[in-house]
DNA sequence: TGTACATCAGTGAACGCGCGTTCACTGATGTAC
DNA sequence: TGTACATCAGTGAACGCGCGTTCACTGATGTAC
């Protein structure tokens, strides 16, 4: 690994040549998703990367020291990729405002959908980072991040239906992402699909349900 | 593999030499267990397995065709195991009659605790499931098996507590099934473990709450 | 803008290890009398 | 209960492949003038 820390005492020369070796790696990370979306992270192979995106194995050790550390580095812009995408979808969502709770509940599910290929890498990312020191907080913090992502949108969209979050706001946010997570198991799991999704978003509105109550206005006298 | 199906066509003679290997399976499974906790599926190997069970490799392939066979074998007996378990602890926890809304939760939450080796297990085979077309349906059948053993033990302590479930029933244990899931990845990569468990309790509390109504007693003309 | 040069990024061959898989063999276990 | 025998379960050596890792080299890319 050459990782061009080479800059004089003096000035901060930038680098070189940084075009191709970001191509690289980007190609490296999308190959990496792939791979290890069909082979499981443990099953995966420096070769398995390697091919994929279309370079020998030196390629990869001249852009990762590991497959630990190319699984983070892919989780991560994957996820922050994500995120942006979520922020975005729901931006969009709520253009039009809000007219019901069920219509709220309704978008916002279609919007944090359940992706396959991504609840396996994300499975998976979890059962390793548990057993990677390191990487609890990561993933903690990211847990964090979703939840920052949320709570404006949620705040928004309570508003036009008139009710308000009645728990701690981060509490809220957390019993969300658990009822994202729980069923997003059964929706890949369950034949019945459709039943499943139904459910789904019936426990997102019986939680929203139970932790929010209706906005009184301010009495004024 | 030399499973012992060679009876008459006449009489059923049973396989001999029961015992032995009975012991080695089952220590094959134990080792399995502990390897794939640690080093996650993909990464165990045949030779891990063997080594952390006191055989050489070939003790393997005399009971199992492939490591795959042997981790869905560990899979089942050990959610056998935790089924049995629970059900037991459950019918426990219910000698004496649940009190309250919030005493049923308590104890139902204590009952189906979250232990991180298991969940580390589980993720993966979920992941590892959802890959392989033929475990889908396996994981499913054991998702109905938890709704089986759950919903008497529901009903009996929201009989006590004078409430009724208001839903489908199965809809309600797999609402149960997801908050668990969905709290217990909280649980363990929350650094704040103690509040992600007031938080899962909660959780619960609500969706029970949601779920149920006080249940009128029939009026006697 | 063009050319000469310096440096970097990825190649591909080479090495060797870990381990999956097989199999002849031997000690263990059951059966028959 | 004891003994002779049949069969089985696990051993351990052997083979070979896949692949992780290294590294001298070359074509690509940027820089200086």
């Amino acid at each position: 690994m050459n990782d061009g820390v080479q800059q004089e005492a003096a000035g901060t020369r930038p680098p070189r040549v940084t075009r191709r070796r970001a191509e690289t790696r980007q190609r490296l990370l999308d190959a990496a998703m792939d791979v290890f979306a069909e082979e499981g992270f443990g099953r995966a192979s420096v070769e398995d990367v390697c091919a994929r995106a279309g370079y020998t194995r030196g390629a990869f050790y001249s852009n990762f020291a590991s497959l630990d550390e190319l699984f983070l580095a892919m989780w991560q812009q994957q996820t922050d990729a994500l995120l942006t995408a979520a922020a975005q979808a729901l931006e969009e969502a709520t253009v039009q405002p809000v007219t019901s709770l069920e219509d709220g509940i309704e978008r916002f599910a279609s919007v944090v959908a359940v992706d396959e290929r991504w609840f396996r890498i994300q499975s998976e990312f979890n059962a390793h980072a548990l057993r990677t020191p390191g990487l609890r907080a990561v993933v903690a913090e990211r847990e964090a991040a979703i939840a920052r992502l949320l709570l404006p949108f949620l705040d928004r969209a309570l508003a036009h239906v008139g009710r308000r979050v009645v728990v701690d706001r981060d509490t809220f946010a957390a019993a969300l992402v658990a009822v994202h997570d729980g069923t997003a198991a059964q929706v890949l799991v369950e034949p019945d699909t459709a039943l499943a999704l139904r459910r789904r978003r019936d426990l997102f509105l019986a939680v929203v349900g139970a932790y929010t109550e209706k906005d009184v206005p301010h009495a004024r006298p």
